[in-house]
DNA sequence: TATCCGCATAAGTACGAACATACTAAGAGG
DNA sequence: CCTCTTAGTATGTTCGTACTTATGCGGATA
């Protein structure tokens, strides 16, 4: 085509930075088939040429789809197509406070369950606090923005005194426990990681797509605080299928 | 002013992107205690007179330092530092029926096959070299010191030139990879590491004592030589049941 | 005294330009 | 036919510049 006029230029919206809405877009091509996994993209100045931004912007783009372990570049090459959303997504390595405050600031957790438990059994142990102490849980999917489907379900139990810096909020795309440091003052002292294997509950199953029973990881964190008091305890649940921790240990 | 002369910016060498060494330049100054943790960095666009660069270079530099946990931003205020690095290996963090799980002393690696392989496809893929690179493959149980019963089995691909530190060893007591510099006085210069829920394989389960097919974790680790160049690639598998991997992010 | 507003600060986003480096492929020469 | 050289291509690095947005501080105001 001819065509000079609309181009395919994407139709910016204002709030959300562009090189996130190329990265979405990108995604979507390649979930679509238009970029098939095992092929390269179009060179970066094409890109940036046919979606009206600059070069730099694109690459901030594919930066973003690198480190999810969408794409992989080579100079001198090209940059090519190493996975599909739902074929191989979410290579996770958030491994330092900044890592989490990242990726809670590229993702969104919808709440969609909200109650006090009790913590008892197994959980209790799992938490590191006593049988009977009380928590403020909330539940639900969590979304890369701008996506359909969600990658994760995740779970939150909070500290009641803590209660209402979540009270009222919906989508939270912020990493929790600032909001906790914010309010409180109180700084979280440590963060416990712990990732397993799993088969996949049914409610998790459910909103992942997944049949229930299958392979899955469930990443558990426990906030401390300065007393070595449990601010909050969080439990992500992910689909075996597409989904690794990654850490990287460099040395200087 | 007085000085244009040398000044404090950095004596570039050629080789390496200047980011990489204000980045290397950051972690010095941090390790050394010029910038206690806690405290603010100065702004970038100080950092990029007093170190002679542009204020991008010396944002590469502080993303490289932001994803391994170093530092943290935030708009508005400052870049803080969150944590030194110099004990990376300490960060080693697996543990195995509730006891801590030590490398190098702990545990003893039977070496039971040997061979020569090519990477290809998959394997390929997950080494992240070019298929039909050429590997030497050891596989064998791991055990705890003393035990009865293997609790992890091991695949080791190591690059064909530094097959002789491994020649003649039936027993491994120590990480390889430091064999590896020992030997070779190149150093590691990052471990990349991914953990991801499996079905057991059948001769990982037999070793293990599970069902073929039962729930278990890989974990594989990527060691990268100075010149960017894979030399060890390591594949452990683990019983579902009774492995989880942990890690701990303390913040001051 | 307490609250609000606005200015200064510092990171984040985005554009443009140029050169460096790794890789591929085509062509020249043995 | 094979090897070496060379030109082209695409990502990587680096500079410059300008604007945006979140934050915090301090002064003015109620």
């Amino acid at each position: 085509m001819s065509g000079q006029g609309p181009e395919n230029g994407l139709a910016f919206e204002k709030g959300t930075p562009r090189y996130l809405q190329v990265a979405q877009h990108l995604q979507k091509q390649i979930d679509g088939g238009s970029y098939p996994v095992g092929t390269l993209l179009p060179p970066e100045a094409d890109l940036a040429e046919s979606l009206a931004v600059s070069r730099h912007t694109v690459r901030q783009a594919i930066a973003q789809l690198r480190d999810r372990g969408v794409l992989s570049a080579r100079k001198g090459v090209g940059t090519r197509v190493e996975s599909r959303e739902d074929d191989w997504r979410a290579r996770f390595g958030a491994n330092s406070r900044g890592g989490l405050f990242d990726f809670a600031r590229t993702t969104e957790l919808h709440f969609e369950t909200r109650s006090t438990v009790e913590a008892r059994g197994a959980l209790a142990v799992d938490m590191g606090v006593r049988p009977g102490r009380k928590f403020h849980y909330l539940a639900g999917p969590r979304y890369y923005a701008g996506d359909e489907k969600p990658f994760c379900v995740n779970e939150v139990y909070l500290d009641p005194r803590l209660r209402d810096v979540v009270d009222g909020i919906d989508v939270l795309r912020v990493a929790l426990f600032t909001l906790v440091e914010n309010k409180t003052g109180e700084r979280v002292k440590e963060i416990q990681q712990e990732v397993r294997a799993i088969y996949l509950p049914d409610f998790v199953a459910h909103h992942l797509d997944r049949e229930p029973g299958a392979l899955g990881m469930r990443m558990t964190r426990r906030y401390i605080g300065s007393g070595s008091r449990l601010l909050e305890y969080a439990v992500q649940y992910y689909p075996g299928d597409t989904f690794s921790y990654q850490t990287t240990l460099s040395s200087t």
